[in-house]
DNA sequence: TGACTATATGTGCATTTACACATATAAATT
DNA sequence: AATTTATATGTGTAAATGCACATATAGTCA
């Protein structure tokens, strides 16, 4: 593929799980030419910049398969969401409510997107087996969410809030107004 | 606290969803005071250098509190188990099975972690809910990686793969066997 | 007609983050 | 007695990543 196809397949598919921009893919690009682990072809074109196909190398199949038996730690979680959430009191639980449940929708219409293509897959090959795996733990990372956005809301809610000690809520914070 | 605390902290509680070094830590230290979010008192010690106790200012609530308005898009997932698994057909499926299972008990370890704690609390603050309801997608995290490494596994068992057209196991391709 | 989108490459710059190192001492462990 | 761990601060440097910009043309839509 070229860096634009590259660009657009990590939109379209492994975005889920792996995002780059088109700067980083052109430089990732120009590092594994050089390291010969691709090969580029350059297509002549008019009007555009020519294309610049690159195919992979027997070394750089080679290094696929040593790469695959180096262990990989699963990247750290980083969500800044869980960091106001673990400072709760300071946050204005109000906008955190409506934040809740646009991130609830978001998450319910990606599950909705994942349950359609995978039933739509039947894996024949190793590489298909492989992706509907990939698409698999998609699919219980946002269901998992989207559960436990409802389950969060609820916590949150302002009769749930009633019933916990020393609570103000966002209204009265912001209007000054006499809270208990 | 002062920036050596804090990396503790990171590393015994928010370490689940946030990652910090120390000298990260430090550097972010120094950014913030300088914007005045924080102010900073030194501490006199002998033999170690002085400490530096940080505390938040007003200024520093009131960003923490326009920040909790602002919508925070989830982290997009980044996951090089998962770029294994969609290019599975150059990969070591032998050695795969191998992480998949120490990746296995290590979600299974760490869910086991977070039952104990989450059972062992009751929340009676916004603060402390906030903190329970962290725990609990952190437990839902954890508990579908399992179940999905423990799924995994089971596809790519020898005698699934058997079932499998066109696959050729690693041992074969390793030996140069005769495989069809 | 004018603005936007798609095609296709890339550079420049800033931020975030990690790893290694520098410094100094006391206490705990082997 | 020697080594490691804990305390406590930081710098230097590199890699990964994202955003904005530069360049050039053809087609699409309002």
């Amino acid at each position: 593929m070229s860096g634009y196809d590259l660009a657009k397949h990590f939109d379209e598919t492994i975005g889920f799980f792996w995002r780059a921009t088109r700067s980083q893919i052109y430089r990732e690009l120009s590092k594994l030419k050089e390291r010969e682990l691709i090969s580029a072809e350059e297509i002549q074109q008019r009007g555009k910049p020519n294309r610049i196909l690159y195919s992979i190398t027997e070394a750089g199949r080679e290094a696929l398969l040593v790469w695959s038996r180096q262990p990989t730690a699963p990247d750290p979680v980083k969500d800044n969401f869980l960091v106001k959430l673990y400072g709760l009191e300071h946050m204005d639980i109000e906008t955190l409510r409506e934040h809740l449940v646009q991130r609830m929708e978001g998450h319910r219409d990606r599950l909705a997107k994942f349950r359609d293509i995978a039933e739509s897959m039947e894996p024949t090959t190793l590489g298909e087996l492989g992706r509907l795996r990939g698409l698999e733990i998609g699919l219980r990372y946002e269901r998992e969410w989207a559960e436990w956005c409802e389950e969060t809301l609820e916590s949150l809610s302002p009769k749930s809030l009633a019933a916990m000690d020393g609570v103000i809520d966002f209204k009265e914070k912001a209007s000054g107004g006499s809270a208990k």
